[in-house]
Parts: C-alpha cells; sequence; structure tokens
DNA sequence: CGCCGTAACTGGCCTGACCAGTAAGCTCAC
DNA sequence: GTGAGCTTACTGGTCAGGCCAGTTACGGCG
C-alpha cells in the first residue's frame, strides 16, 4: 500500500508562539507590514490571536532577536516594524567566526574574493557617477594621510562602499560589510605602531589608486588582480605564515 | 568641562530576558556549556537567576529561535545545547533574498563567485584524496545521466560540496552551500521539459570534466574561469537577457 | 500662544495555577 | 530473573490576573 509513494517529514508539535511568530513574518514579508508601521499593542494582540500575553510576548521576543521588530517600553503606538537590516545575517556570520573556528586566513581569503570580484565587476558595470564617488574617496584618503589614520580609514572603507555598491550585487555588499566587520574586530590592534604607520597609509593609498585606475579603465581582470593584491600585502602580517597558502593562491599566477 | 574628551553611546534600557539570553550565550561560546549538556529546568532557572518563569521562558525562546538550544516538552533533563549549525545563516540569506528584492542575476552571480573561487583554491590547495572524491563524484554523474536527474543532481551537489571543501575554507563551504539552496528554492520548474533534459545532463557532465582537469593539473585561473562558465551556461536562461550583464563580467575577458 | 502636569494608555515583570508530555522506577506476571 | 506495563514525579506549555514604570497626547494653565 504505502510501497514508495508517499515520503513523510518529520514533525515537531507547534507551540503556539511560534504560530504567532510566522504570522507576523509572513505579513512583514508579503508587505502587509511596512517598516515604520505598529503592531497592535500587546494586550491587543492577545484578544486577535486568543493567546495570553506571557505567550504573545514570547513571540514578540523571538521577532525582536530577530531584528524584525522593537517594542520601547511605554510606547503608546505599540511595536514597531524595522526596516530590513543586515545586522542578523552580520551577527550569524560572526557567531559562525567564533563557535567554527574560524581562522583569519579564512577571513581574510573571503574577503579578497569579494573585494576583488566587486572591483572586477565595477570596472564592467560602473556608471561615471559611481567612479566619480570612488575618485572623491581617493582623494579623501589622500588629504587624510596627514589627518590621522581615523579620517584615512574612513575614507578607506567608503572607497570599499562604492566599489561595491557599484558592482550592482546586494549580496556582495552585503557580504563585504559583515566580513570586513568581523575582521575589524578581530584585529584589535591594527592602529598601532605609529612610526610605519603613515608609510602603510602611503602603500595603501598607491594600491587603490591602481585599483581606481583599472575600474576606469574597465579592466575588470586588472582590477580585480590588484584588489586581491592590495588586500594580501594589508593583512598577511596578520597571518601565520604556515596559513598564507590559501591567500597566495587568491593572488599568484595572475598575469605577471 | 565636557569639552571633547568623552564620546558617549546612546543607550538603551536592558531587560531582564536579555541579561539571561546574554549569560546563557556567553556560558556556550565560552564551551563551559557543550553541545548535547543540558540546562537545568525552567523552574530551577528561575531560581538561579532570580527571575520570573515567564522571564526565563521568553530568554529560552530567544535562544531556541538562533539555534542554540531546543526544549522539549516534558523532557525531564532540561533543555538542550544544540551542536552549531549554518542554518541560522541560511535563514538570513534567505530572508535577504526575499525582502531585499535580491534578483536571480545577483544570487547566480554571487554563485559564480564562490564557485569559482572555490575551484580556484581547491586547484592548488587539493590533497590527492580531496581529488579522487572529487573523480568519484564525476564518475558518479556519469552513471547517473541515465539513472534519472534526481541522481544526477544529487551526485553534482556532492561534486561541488567536494570542491567547496578542498577550498579549506569554511566561510565559502557554507555560503556556497546557503546559496545553492536559495537558488534551488527560486528555480521551483528545474525538472522541467524532458526532452532536453539529457543534453543538458550530458553537457553539464562534460563542463564538470573540465573543471576537474583543472583542479587535477592545479591550473587554479583555468579551474575558476570554466566554473564560472558552467554555471552561466546552465543558469544564465533563468536570468532575463536584459539583466545577464554581470553575469557576462564575471565570464568574459578571462583568456579566449 | 507656549508650557507643563496629568491621565490613559503602553510594555516589563511577577505570582500562582492547571494541563500535557516524558522517562525513570516500580510492580507484576511470566 | 526478566520483560512488559503502569505509576509517579518531574518536565515544559499555557493561562489568568495583577502591579509597576515609562511614554505620549491632551487639556488647562500662565
Amino acid at each position: 500500500m504505502t510501497a514508495d509513494g508517499a515520503r513523510f517529514q518529520r514533525v515537531a508539535p507547534v507551540r503556539l508562539y511560534q504560530r504567532i511568530v510566522e504570522q507576523i513574518e509572513q505579513a512583514i514579508a508579503s508587505g502587509d507590514l511596512k517598516p515604520g508601521q505598529r503592531l497592535p499593542s500587546e494586550r491587543e494582540l492577545v484578544n486577535q490571536f486568543g493567546a495570553s500575553r506571557p505567550t504573545v510576548r514570547e513571540a514578540l521576543r523571538v521577532l525582536e532577536s530577530d531584528g524584525l521588530i522593537r517594542s520601547r517600553h511605554g510606547d503608546p503606538h505599540g511595536p514597531e516594524i524595522l526596516p530590513f537590516t543586515t545586522a542578523g545575517l552580520a551577527k550569524e556570520m560572526t557567531r559562525l567566526a567564533r563557535f567554527e573556528r574560524l581562522s583569519m586566513a579564512e577571513l581574510i581569503s573571503f574577503r579578497m574574493i569579494l573585494d576583488g570580484s566587486a572591483s572586477q565587476l565595477a570596472a564592467r558595470l560602473r556608471t561615471d557617477d559611481e567612479l566619480a564617488a570612488m575618485e572623491g574617496t581617493v582623494t579623501a584618503m589622500t588629504h587624510a594621510i596627514d589627518a590621522g589614520d581615523e579620517e584615512f580609514s574612513k575614507a578607506d572603507v567608503a572607497f570599499h562602499e562604492a566599489v561595491a555598491r557599484a558592482s550592482r550585487n546586494a549580496l556582495i555588499e552585503v557580504s563585504n560589510l559583515v566580513v570586513r566587520g568581523a575582521v575589524r574586530t578581530l584585529i584589535t590592534d591594527k592602529v598601532a605602531h605609529a612610526d610605519n604607520r603613515r608609510a602603510l597609509m602611503r602603500t595603501s593609498l598607491r594600491h587603490h589608486q591602481e585599483v581606481l585606475e583599472a575600474i576606469r579603465t574597465r579592466d575588470g581582470l586588472a582590477a580585480a588582480r590588484i584588489s586581491r593584491r592590495t588586500l594580501y600585502d594589508y593583512y598577511a602580517g596578520y597571518v601565520a605564515e604556515e596559513e598564507r597558502g590559501p591567500l597566495l593562491a587568491l593572488v599568484e599566477g595572475e598575469g605577471a
């Protein structure tokens, strides 16, 4: 009878609060509830869902922890629907980094891949406006070389963001953002050593100019190659020598 | 007095359940609580934290939704600490795909980047054992060409997983997994059209063999190029013509 | 017209209770 | 002695009702 036709899935008891979460998630995903709009008050939700307040609150806490809503103590308008953010993704990724023994080398090589690809795409797809934006950030870097490294790294970040944006791929943009954050939190002593700091900035600046030039001339492969090389030069020092293999594999053999 | 020296951050009221979440998260992250171990019962946690049961439960629901623990109704041993999984990351990424109007083109080009880079790294870093594993999956594909497309795509996935594993980068491995899943859920009618199915499989098989050959000879650039081209050929049909620019940008100009 | 106090909500948290599910231990028949 | 089955003492799931603190809108005051 039940030979081979039907496949069944493992079932788990569905708790009330989960149903509430699902309904609200669905409403947000479908656009019925837009960012900025408000949910009814907890007591009103109790009425609508026919559940008790603790149950409704469990659902709200989960939604809040997922970054979908925020409820403020005393707010007469009720919980607020939040705009979508990548904070959750970032949290998950740093969690991955901490739990699953993600090494510095892995993070950096991932960053090299993302940034390289972003540069490659940007070289092909950029508009003149976007190019101008990148140029703006590079001149900002030039000026910031004397203004201190906080300004410099700010302009640095702006450059990479401009490139990522020009890649026209939100996934690249977000991943890049997240990985950059993860790398930064892992390197606490980056701002150290005042003596070679200016030299480092100059090198970094020159590399960025080269990437920019490649993007200007729409040479995608060169942009990717130089971009990876830049990151390698900048970060290799933070990786033990015996772990640099993967990084080198990404910069080697891409032309002289 | 308060001239410019101190910078302050915006503060948000910390709720009780959050403190509980933090403590338990911390205990798990630090290794004090290992997967498989159990948390005390809710009532016991109420004692230890000095909070009420609804509050403790809110914390547990959040931890559960984050995939850190699981509590089963009636289980006398209490909530279980779960091993780390990438399910949360996958969830966040699909959420990103749904909310932030991620286009098919973006997903596919991201997949091309990841898979290409994985191939490139694998070509440099693979051991002979790993190479043998890849060869095994390709021969499985060869045999599956007559066995039906479910078997075939299974072997296909196995190949890409083997390559990703050989890349020695957990981040690539996970992202690839996640993106592959997202692409698959977006293509529901992939198994369609029986007539060209076998031809498609043959083409795909040939491409995979080429990638494998490049990995065998440790030619990273070729592996990356062919890998991207393979994905392009396979998926381009699902992307509107005017949106194929980014995809082409990733395959063009990488040598003839 | 602008300020300020107050009132009517809001969410945060608690107590205490009931029901349903699990598993260990006991009982008992074999 | 040993296995099957029942009992029991827990567990988590849910509810009702209540108190306190924070927010905001409104109306009265200057």
